[in-house]
DNA sequence: CTTTACCCTAGAGTACACTCCAAGGTTTAT
DNA sequence: ATAAACCTTGGAGTGTACTCTAGGGTAAAG
Protein backbone atom coordinates (compact mmCIF):
# COMPACT_ATOMS: atom_id res chain seq x y z
CA UNK A 1 0.00 0.00 0.00
CA UNK A 2 1.51 3.34 -1.25
CA UNK A 3 0.53 7.06 0.15
CA UNK A 4 -0.48 9.77 -2.30
CA UNK A 5 3.51 10.82 -2.06
CA UNK A 6 5.32 7.69 -2.09
CA UNK A 7 3.00 6.76 -5.33
CA UNK A 8 3.47 9.72 -6.97
CA UNK A 9 7.21 10.07 -6.71
CA UNK A 10 6.87 6.54 -8.36
CA UNK A 11 5.30 7.79 -11.04
CA UNK A 12 7.14 10.77 -11.48
CA UNK A 13 3.97 13.41 -11.04
CA UNK A 14 3.07 15.20 -8.27
CA UNK A 15 0.17 14.18 -5.35
CA UNK A 16 -1.99 17.63 -6.71
CA UNK A 17 -1.77 16.06 -10.21
CA UNK A 18 -2.71 12.44 -8.46
CA UNK A 19 -5.85 13.90 -6.88
CA UNK A 20 -6.34 15.73 -9.88
CA UNK A 21 -6.97 12.25 -11.67
CA UNK A 22 -9.19 11.35 -8.81
CA UNK A 23 -11.49 13.86 -8.93
CA UNK A 24 -11.94 12.98 -12.70
CA UNK A 25 -12.23 8.90 -12.39
CA UNK A 26 -9.15 8.40 -13.67
CA UNK A 27 -7.94 6.10 -10.62
CA UNK A 28 -9.08 5.44 -7.27
CA UNK A 29 -7.40 4.79 -3.89
CA UNK A 30 -8.02 1.36 -2.98
CA UNK A 31 -9.05 2.03 0.56
CA UNK A 32 -8.39 4.73 3.56
CA UNK A 33 -6.87 4.92 5.91
CA UNK A 34 -8.15 4.98 9.79
CA UNK A 35 -6.59 9.29 9.76
CA UNK A 36 -8.20 9.40 6.14
CA UNK A 37 -5.01 9.21 4.01
CA UNK A 38 -5.11 7.90 0.68
CA UNK A 39 -3.74 4.10 0.30
CA UNK A 40 -3.25 2.64 -3.16
CA UNK A 41 -1.72 -0.91 -4.19
CA UNK A 42 0.36 -1.34 -6.73
CA UNK A 43 -1.88 -2.16 -9.83
CA UNK A 44 -2.14 1.86 -9.40
CA UNK A 45 1.34 2.18 -10.16
CA UNK A 46 0.48 0.33 -13.80
CA UNK A 47 -2.79 2.41 -13.82
CA UNK A 48 -1.03 5.59 -14.12
CA UNK A 49 1.94 4.76 -16.26
CA UNK A 50 -0.80 3.92 -18.95
CA UNK A 51 -2.63 7.31 -18.26
CA UNK A 52 1.20 9.01 -18.77
CA UNK A 53 1.95 6.95 -22.20
CA UNK A 54 -1.55 7.92 -23.36
CA UNK A 55 -1.30 11.58 -23.16
CA UNK A 56 1.99 11.64 -24.32
CA UNK A 57 0.29 10.70 -28.10
CA UNK A 58 -2.46 13.51 -27.66
CA UNK A 59 -5.11 11.55 -25.64
CA UNK A 60 -7.29 13.57 -23.69
CA UNK A 61 -8.23 12.70 -20.26
CA UNK A 62 -11.56 12.15 -21.26
CA UNK A 63 -10.52 9.66 -24.02
CA UNK A 64 -8.35 7.53 -21.18
CA UNK A 65 -10.90 7.64 -18.75
CA UNK A 66 -12.61 5.90 -21.68
CA UNK A 67 -9.86 3.51 -22.61
CA UNK A 68 -9.59 2.77 -19.14
CA UNK A 69 -13.26 2.06 -18.55
CA UNK A 70 -13.08 -0.72 -21.72
CA UNK A 71 -13.58 -4.01 -19.63
CA UNK A 72 -15.85 -7.16 -20.93
CA UNK A 73 -17.45 -8.45 -18.30
CA UNK A 74 -19.45 -12.02 -17.82
CA UNK A 75 -22.24 -11.44 -20.48
CA UNK A 76 -21.82 -12.19 -24.06
CA UNK A 77 -23.70 -8.52 -24.58
CA UNK A 78 -21.10 -6.20 -23.07
CA UNK A 79 -18.47 -8.27 -24.86
CA UNK A 80 -20.57 -7.00 -28.25
CA UNK A 81 -20.66 -3.65 -27.18
CA UNK A 82 -16.80 -3.74 -26.27
CA UNK A 83 -15.63 -5.01 -29.75
CA UNK A 84 -17.73 -2.29 -31.33
CA UNK A 85 -15.65 0.52 -28.84
CA UNK A 86 -12.44 -1.25 -29.19
CA UNK A 87 -12.53 -1.50 -32.96
CA UNK A 88 -12.62 2.67 -32.95
CA UNK A 89 -10.15 2.79 -30.97
CA UNK A 90 -7.79 0.87 -33.28
CA UNK A 91 -8.62 3.66 -36.17
CA UNK A 92 -7.93 6.38 -34.00
CA UNK A 93 -4.50 4.37 -32.85
CA UNK A 94 -3.38 3.36 -36.16
CA UNK A 95 -4.45 6.99 -37.42
CA UNK A 96 -1.92 8.74 -34.83
CA UNK A 97 1.02 6.21 -36.02
CA UNK A 98 0.64 6.62 -39.63
CA UNK A 99 0.51 10.66 -38.67
CA UNK A 100 3.98 9.83 -36.37
CA UNK A 101 5.59 7.87 -39.75
CA UNK A 102 5.30 10.71 -41.80
CA UNK A 103 6.75 12.77 -39.43
CA UNK A 104 9.23 10.10 -38.96
CA UNK A 105 10.04 10.12 -42.72
CA UNK A 106 10.31 13.94 -43.53
CA UNK A 107 12.45 14.23 -40.33
CA UNK A 108 14.79 11.28 -41.59
CA UNK A 109 14.86 13.09 -45.22
CA UNK A 110 15.93 16.72 -43.76
CA UNK A 111 18.43 14.58 -42.00
CA UNK A 112 20.14 12.07 -44.86
CA UNK A 113 18.97 13.52 -47.98
CA UNK A 114 19.60 17.10 -46.87
CA UNK A 115 22.60 17.45 -45.14
CA UNK A 116 24.28 14.84 -47.92
CA UNK A 117 26.33 16.54 -50.78
CA UNK A 118 27.87 20.06 -50.43
CA UNK A 119 25.42 20.98 -53.03
CA UNK A 120 22.04 19.63 -52.04
CA UNK A 121 22.63 21.38 -48.69
CA UNK A 122 20.93 24.48 -49.79
CA UNK A 123 17.58 25.36 -48.48
CA UNK A 124 15.55 22.31 -47.66
CA UNK A 125 12.94 22.35 -44.91
CA UNK A 126 11.22 19.91 -43.13
CA UNK A 127 7.79 20.70 -45.91
CA UNK A 128 9.66 20.36 -48.43
CA UNK A 129 11.33 16.74 -47.23
CA UNK A 130 7.31 16.05 -46.62
CA UNK A 131 6.71 16.13 -50.34
CA UNK A 132 8.70 14.24 -52.25
CA UNK B 1 -3.55 32.91 -53.24
CA UNK B 2 -6.70 32.10 -50.52
CA UNK B 3 -7.96 34.34 -48.62
CA UNK B 4 -8.89 33.36 -45.23
CA UNK B 5 -12.14 31.95 -45.09
CA UNK B 6 -11.49 30.05 -47.70
CA UNK B 7 -8.05 28.56 -46.23
CA UNK B 8 -9.89 27.82 -43.07
CA UNK B 9 -12.57 25.91 -44.62
CA UNK B 10 -10.13 23.72 -46.45
CA UNK B 11 -8.23 23.05 -43.77
CA UNK B 12 -10.79 22.51 -41.16
CA UNK B 13 -10.28 24.82 -38.90
CA UNK B 14 -11.64 28.42 -38.10
CA UNK B 15 -10.32 32.12 -39.09
CA UNK B 16 -10.07 32.30 -35.51
CA UNK B 17 -7.59 29.84 -35.28
CA UNK B 18 -5.49 30.86 -38.60
CA UNK B 19 -4.76 34.48 -36.92
CA UNK B 20 -3.97 32.45 -33.72
CA UNK B 21 -1.60 30.57 -35.58
CA UNK B 22 -0.18 33.45 -36.89
CA UNK B 23 0.38 35.65 -34.07
CA UNK B 24 2.43 32.68 -32.36
CA UNK B 25 4.05 32.38 -35.43
CA UNK B 26 3.46 29.06 -36.84
CA UNK B 27 2.07 30.39 -40.55
CA UNK B 28 2.57 33.92 -42.34
CA UNK B 29 0.11 35.18 -45.08
CA UNK B 30 2.41 35.31 -48.02
CA UNK B 31 1.24 39.01 -48.67
CA UNK B 32 -1.44 41.39 -47.49
CA UNK B 33 -4.27 42.78 -50.15
CA UNK B 34 -4.38 46.62 -50.77
CA UNK B 35 -7.70 46.28 -48.09
CA UNK B 36 -5.43 44.50 -45.63
CA UNK B 37 -7.02 40.94 -46.31
CA UNK B 38 -4.55 38.49 -45.85
CA UNK B 39 -3.63 36.29 -48.58
CA UNK B 40 -2.08 32.65 -48.62
CA UNK B 41 -0.30 30.44 -51.39
CA UNK B 42 -0.99 27.00 -51.77
CA UNK B 43 1.94 26.10 -49.59
CA UNK B 44 -0.10 26.91 -46.48
CA UNK B 45 -2.33 24.38 -46.77
CA UNK B 46 0.25 21.82 -46.59
CA UNK B 47 1.49 23.58 -43.47
CA UNK B 48 -1.52 23.75 -41.72
CA UNK B 49 -2.20 20.27 -42.37
CA UNK B 50 1.08 19.20 -40.89
CA UNK B 51 0.53 21.51 -37.52
CA UNK B 52 -3.19 19.49 -37.36
CA UNK B 53 -0.84 16.22 -37.44
CA UNK B 54 1.20 17.03 -34.85
CA UNK B 55 -0.94 18.39 -32.50
CA UNK B 56 -2.81 15.19 -33.03
CA UNK B 57 0.17 13.08 -32.13
CA UNK B 58 1.00 15.39 -28.56
CA UNK B 59 3.05 17.88 -29.93
CA UNK B 60 2.53 21.44 -28.80
CA UNK B 61 2.62 24.43 -30.83
CA UNK B 62 5.89 25.75 -29.16
CA UNK B 63 7.49 22.00 -30.61
CA UNK B 64 5.20 22.27 -33.73
CA UNK B 65 6.67 25.62 -34.43
CA UNK B 66 10.12 24.15 -33.66
CA UNK B 67 9.60 21.41 -35.46
CA UNK B 68 8.30 23.88 -38.86
CA UNK B 69 11.70 25.99 -38.27
CA UNK B 70 14.25 23.35 -38.93
CA UNK B 71 15.76 24.23 -41.95
CA UNK B 72 18.99 23.89 -43.90
CA UNK B 73 20.47 26.66 -45.20
CA UNK B 74 23.45 27.55 -47.36
CA UNK B 75 26.29 26.62 -45.00
CA UNK B 76 27.66 23.92 -43.52
CA UNK B 77 27.61 24.84 -39.59
CA UNK B 78 23.91 25.50 -40.09
CA UNK B 79 23.50 21.89 -41.24
CA UNK B 80 25.22 20.15 -38.54
CA UNK B 81 22.98 21.83 -35.88
CA UNK B 82 19.90 21.11 -37.94
CA UNK B 83 21.38 17.10 -37.26
CA UNK B 84 21.45 17.18 -33.93
CA UNK B 85 18.12 18.80 -33.76
CA UNK B 86 16.36 16.39 -35.66
CA UNK B 87 18.03 13.50 -33.81
CA UNK B 88 16.63 14.49 -30.85
CA UNK B 89 13.08 14.85 -32.68
CA UNK B 90 13.58 11.43 -34.06
CA UNK B 91 13.89 10.09 -30.61
CA UNK B 92 10.78 11.64 -29.46
CA UNK B 93 9.01 10.26 -32.62
CA UNK B 94 10.32 6.72 -31.75
CA UNK B 95 9.08 7.13 -27.74
CA UNK B 96 5.80 8.28 -29.00
CA UNK B 97 5.10 5.27 -31.93
CA UNK B 98 6.09 2.86 -29.16
CA UNK B 99 3.85 4.22 -26.67
CA UNK B 100 1.17 3.53 -29.29
CA UNK B 101 2.30 0.36 -30.27
CA UNK B 102 1.49 -0.83 -26.64
CA UNK B 103 -1.74 0.71 -26.71
CA UNK B 104 -2.83 -1.02 -29.94
CA UNK B 105 -0.88 -4.11 -28.32
CA UNK B 106 -3.13 -3.87 -25.54
CA UNK B 107 -6.22 -3.02 -27.10
CA UNK B 108 -6.01 -5.98 -29.76
CA UNK B 109 -5.79 -8.45 -26.45
CA UNK B 110 -8.62 -7.32 -25.15
CA UNK B 111 -10.31 -7.59 -28.68
CA UNK B 112 -9.32 -11.03 -29.54
CA UNK B 113 -8.45 -12.83 -26.33
CA UNK B 114 -10.91 -11.70 -24.19
CA UNK B 115 -13.97 -11.75 -26.14
CA UNK B 116 -12.73 -15.42 -27.21
CA UNK B 117 -14.31 -18.68 -25.70
CA UNK B 118 -17.01 -18.51 -23.38
CA UNK B 119 -15.36 -18.78 -20.48
CA UNK B 120 -12.36 -16.74 -21.50
CA UNK B 121 -14.92 -13.60 -21.69
CA UNK B 122 -14.96 -12.98 -17.92
CA UNK B 123 -13.49 -10.06 -16.15
CA UNK B 124 -10.99 -8.72 -19.12
CA UNK B 125 -9.42 -5.37 -18.82
CA UNK B 126 -7.80 -3.36 -20.72
CA UNK B 127 -4.76 -2.89 -17.79
CA UNK B 128 -4.85 -6.77 -17.54
CA UNK B 129 -4.43 -7.03 -20.88
CA UNK B 130 -1.55 -5.09 -21.26
CA UNK B 131 -0.07 -7.37 -18.65
CA UNK B 132 0.67 -10.42 -19.73
C1' DC C 1 -26.85 51.41 -54.11
C1' DT C 2 -27.76 48.82 -50.60
C1' DT C 3 -27.83 44.34 -48.51
C1' DT C 4 -25.28 40.30 -47.48
C1' DA C 5 -21.17 38.16 -46.78
C1' DC C 6 -16.82 38.74 -46.16
C1' DC C 7 -12.53 40.90 -43.83
C1' DC C 8 -9.79 43.73 -39.97
C1' DT C 9 -8.03 44.62 -34.82
C1' DA C 10 -8.07 44.43 -29.87
C1' DG C 11 -9.49 42.40 -26.11
C1' DA C 12 -12.50 39.42 -23.21
C1' DG C 13 -14.10 34.74 -22.23
C1' DT C 14 -13.74 29.51 -22.13
C1' DA C 15 -12.18 24.56 -21.50
C1' DC C 16 -8.67 21.66 -20.14
C1' DA C 17 -5.07 20.14 -17.21
C1' DC C 18 -2.86 21.16 -13.84
C1' DT C 19 -0.59 23.87 -9.69
C1' DC C 20 -0.61 26.46 -5.61
C1' DC C 21 -2.38 28.11 -1.16
C1' DA C 22 -4.70 28.26 3.38
C1' DA C 23 -6.02 26.14 7.39
C1' DG C 24 -5.99 22.31 9.63
C1' DG C 25 -5.03 17.09 11.21
C1' DT C 26 -1.43 12.96 11.49
C1' DT C 27 3.01 10.54 11.69
C1' DT C 28 7.85 10.15 12.36
C1' DA C 29 12.23 11.50 14.25
C1' DT C 30 14.93 13.59 17.83
C1' DA D 1 6.95 16.52 23.69
C1' DT D 2 7.83 19.09 20.00
C1' DA D 3 9.47 19.97 15.32
C1' DA D 4 9.58 18.36 10.64
C1' DA D 5 7.45 15.97 7.27
C1' DC D 6 3.62 14.09 5.86
C1' DC D 7 -1.69 14.06 4.89
C1' DT D 8 -6.74 16.32 4.33
C1' DT D 9 -10.26 19.64 1.87
C1' DG D 10 -11.81 23.59 -0.72
C1' DG D 11 -10.86 27.06 -3.58
C1' DA D 12 -8.02 30.28 -6.22
C1' DG D 13 -4.45 30.88 -9.82
C1' DT D 14 -1.77 29.55 -14.22
C1' DG D 15 -0.57 28.26 -19.10
C1' DT D 16 -2.18 26.55 -23.43
C1' DA D 17 -5.10 26.74 -27.21
C1' DC D 18 -8.55 28.38 -28.74
C1' DT D 19 -13.33 31.04 -29.32
C1' DC D 20 -16.19 34.92 -29.17
C1' DT D 21 -17.55 39.92 -29.18
C1' DA D 22 -17.43 44.73 -30.42
C1' DG D 23 -16.79 48.12 -33.62
C1' DG D 24 -15.49 48.92 -37.80
C1' DG D 25 -14.05 48.53 -43.12
C1' DT D 26 -14.44 45.88 -47.91
C1' DA D 27 -16.40 43.05 -51.77
C1' DA D 28 -19.84 40.68 -54.49
C1' DA D 29 -24.87 40.07 -55.75
C1' DG D 30 -29.34 41.80 -56.94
Amino acid sequence: MYKIGQLAQLAGISNDTLRYYEKHQLIQPSLRSPSNYRLYGSDALQRIQFILRAKQVGFSLADIKELLALEVEKDQHSCEEVKTLVAHKLDTVQQKIDELLSIQAALNKLHDACCGGPESASNCSLLQALEN
